[in-house]
DNA sequence: AGCGGGGAGCAAACCGATTTGCCTCAGTCG
DNA sequence: CGACTGAGGCAAATCGGTTTGCTCCCCGCT
């Protein structure tokens, strides 16, 4: 019983009994990889232009097993810092990359469920920024031969994978030896979530130490990575007993919440509060006073994950996994 | 559970096999579209579970014509007005629907490319903001069937497609007036490219048609939706024999440009040039002074979006296109 | 004359699922 | 007792391409 169904796509068997001749003939002029005579040639390309056929993705990527599209797996799309980073990443894989992107929050089980449905929709490629991740965790889940490139340092010397960050714990340590240049003694911390640490926590745990200044652990509190997270442990830190006079925020979006929290009690900055924050992401310039922070070249990120993506994709480079690491700047404004 | 060395990806048919049943039992076993007794549901099962069976995403899809992917058709990701967007359509259109991003950078060639391609991807659905597309252009590149939701007013009245867009005229008749309330009559607009002029400029034009100021066209300058952009629109008001005391952007980007620019050229505001936003993006409260702006509601706009966009690809509505208006409101800060 | 090689084309297998149609075997209803 | 129904299962068609093998023919070399 055939069903009279909207109006039936143009396959190539359509092309081909137009142009009369087999669907191989078609596929060969569509992809040139075997010679097809000039007049025939002519007959498929105008049967294909009379009809307005289009090969269809998904059967194509079915047989050729490439889908030519890349995830993205970050935290969120909506801090500043990402956008930015995706827009590298197409241009680092220059050719028909589409990227689609999954906002795990930072939750593990939702990168997990990212990282598995991503391999099931057979994407070419993984850019992953995963605070949690193992090695083990992302091999349980895709499948071996997919290429991953990571994002960041936090879960440390991961040698499975190509990695790309930046020099986290030397611009931590830039910025925390930046503060206690300005006369501070009592620097505390902002840091992510977790509690696992990070480069970012061992730069300013360095410069402390290099410093001949204790580490008073009441001065390192742990925050959500958005400018409410950031308040709340502002707050935290400026409710003790013998509160900091400088603060180093693993994040702009954090250094903008403490803002809000000196503020919202009565501080002025940088006179009450001295502030440094991370990535140098657009709004630190806006805000007054501008922030001092440590910048993070997002776009230039995406870009070298583009590239180290792309080259193993393609199959141009099989070696062992490479890591490229890109230089922290201190970029000093009115916060300090 | 198991971990394969097998370069061979596992596939219905090893389910099969080794459960002992067909192909046909393990589709049913997943699908539960017929029933299948308990027992062979059981070995079925257990077989997934040893061989590690994940069915394939690309093979599904082709059968069943759902990709569960919709393309976003955008500008720039990078201008914080749409990653607030993209969450909220993924967050409107519940269940399993992964978006793939497009920036096309306004250029009407690239969103035509991605249309096309999108299509040939064999997306689920469409969300589409360009300035310049008209129906036309789309039915010629977007098989007929395939839904598209349209962000945005620009092209005004299309009436082929669901649509959703923010109050604009409104918004901007507003802000204008809200300017000619603080004494401005030289009130000057910075507004988009293409000069198609759109909502934000008809309210602008209302509003000062209302108020008896006649429009000197001199006034209206066009420049990119970027800061840069702003800036150098800016500047060139500025720098007429009698320039604006006060000046509309239409958008909040524009409008921070436009305070580089008046900072560049020694002016206080608002004192000197008072300056209303559109979008009211995050940075705007964050600059000094903080910008007055019209509230443009990013996340809503996606989340409609959404909605209207899985009723159609459910096809659980399929009346005429509809259109949603969201309100925009003046959020009056410092720069007035 | 025999052989290798390459141009040109076709039929069929393949990628990995879903879906249709058909068969068998109870059990139920009239 | 025959008709009908629903559970349970299988083989084969389908989705829309690409790729493999094979044939046929013509040409240039030894």
């Amino acid at each position: 019983m055939k069903r009279f169904a909207s109006p039936q796509r143009v396959t190539i068997a359509d092309v081909a009994r137009v142009a009369d001749v087999s669907k191989t003939t078609v596929s060969h002029v569509l992809s040139g990889k075997r010679p097809v005579a000039l007049p025939t040639r002519a007959r498929v390309e105008t049967a294909i232009q009379e009809l307005g056929y289009r090969p269809d993705g998904l059967a194509r990527s079915l047989r050729t097993r490439r889908t030519h599209m890349v995830a993205l797996v970050i935290p969120d799309i909506t801090n500043p810092y990402y956008p930015l980073l995706a827009r590298g990443l197409e241009d680092g894989m220059v050719g028909g990359y589409r990227t689609f992107i999954c906002n795990s929050d930072g939750h593990s089980e939702r990168e997990q469920e990212f990282l598995a449905e991503v391999a099931d929709r057979r994407a070419d490629g993984i850019v992953l920024d995963s605070f949690t991740m193992g090695a083990d965790w992302i091999e349980a889940v895709v499948p071996e031969g997919m290429p991953v490139v990571r994002i960041g340092t936090t879960v440390a010397d991961d040698p499975g994978y190509d990695t790309v960050h930046a020099d986290d714990e030397h611009g931590a340590h830039r910025a925390t030896t930046h503060l206690m240049g300005k006369g501070h003694r009592r620097v505390g911390m902002i840091q992510g979530p977790a509690g696992a640490g990070g480069k970012r926590n061992d730069g300013y745990l360095r410069a402390l130490h290099e410093a001949g200044v204790a580490v008073d652990p009441e001065l390192v509190v742990s925050g959500e990575w958005t400018r409410p997270g950031g308040a709340v442990a502002a707050r935290r830190l400026l409710g003790l007993a013998d509160p900091p006079t400088a603060v180093f925020c693993a994040n702009d979006l954090m250094a903008l919440g403490a803002m809000d929290a000196a503020r919202g009690l009565g501080l002025e900055i940088p006179r009450d509060l001295a502030l440094v924050g991370f990535d140098d992401i657009e709004a630190a310039a806006m805000v007054s006073p501008p922030l001092t922070t440590v910048s993070n070249l997002a776009y230039e990120t995406g870009l070298m994950a583009g590239v180290l993506l792309r080259e193993r994709m393609t199959g141009q480079f099989r070696g062992a996994p490479r890591t490229v690491t890109l230089p922290c700047k201190l970029v000093e404004r009115a916060t300090t």
